[in-house]
DNA sequence: GACTAGTACTTGACTAATCAAGTATATTAG
DNA sequence: CTAATATACTTGATTAGTCAAGTACTAGTC
């Protein structure tokens, strides 16, 4: 038998298998979502390698993530003034616009993921999901 | 802003991302394991299609998984007496004795996933999953 | 019993991400 | 200042998985 702790573990891998096939929207994987979203939050662009810590990707699926995100005029990379070996990447007026719009039908989506959990359960399960792997 | 539910479902990838790494073990991948699981209870055997479901792949990516571990002798297919279309996956020997050991040491490291929740939070965590995406 | 529709895969072309190795720049130690 | 080491990527080769189309069989309808 798997023990209790590979259970859960098993459980989230199920949970989350479920849940990024339908969280694709507006062209945008959830995976780039998921890129996206701390673009959205630092108005100066963030460090690819920061990206990369954060969500648990290596430096070249950043690199490879980003090149498609460019080409279609949503990220712009600049050159980073203090480090030259360092780039920003920064969200285009027309990503930001993109990407509210997929937040909101993603998020539509989200809460039908969760539908069977009420709010505090919801809250829950996010405390709970940000303590694993800590 | 992102929802709460898109939160939560950030939550979701990121506490996942954060496992998978560390749950690679015997030279089986987590995806791997995941798949062989329902193998080692059913002891008949399972239709790859079944399995898809179950995982939430598709059928392809069913073939395409046990291409190798067919070839590394962990799994066997089998005709279907009954139905000429279908096949069986079934655990070798071998390969039971692989995934038992290999369950052994990713529980382990499945607890240290979890090492900041106690039992009944884990369990509470495990049930929470099971509601996303139903 | 022949058609139609549906199921269980398989395969080719492609995307996403990994690892290992390479390039360029920065930092630290002597 | 120079050499050694570390950091920030990038690139080539490979692996995992998708989708769309194809093959083979089953089941349901007339």
């Amino acid at each position: 038998m798997p023990t209790d702790a590979m259970e859960t573990v098993l459980a989230l891998a199920a949970a989350h298998a479920r849940a990024v096939r339908s969280l694709e929207v507006r062209g945008l994987s959830f995976a780039e979502v998921r890129l996206l979203v701390p673009l959205r939050e630092a108005n100066g662009g963030r460090r690819p390698t920061e990206l990369a810590h954060e969500l648990h990707l290596t430096a070249s699926g950043v690199t490879r993530a980003l090149l498609p995100l460019e080409r279609r005029g949503i990220v712009e990379r600049r050159k980073d003034a203090s480090d030259a070996r360092a780039s920003l990447a920064v969200l285009t007026r027309a990503g930001r616009t993109l990407l509210d719009e997929a937040l909101e039908e993603a998020g539509e989506r989200a809460s039908r993921l969760l539908r069977r959990l009420n709010v505090g359960q919801s809250k829950q399960l996010q405390r709970l999901l940000e303590e694993v792997g800590r």
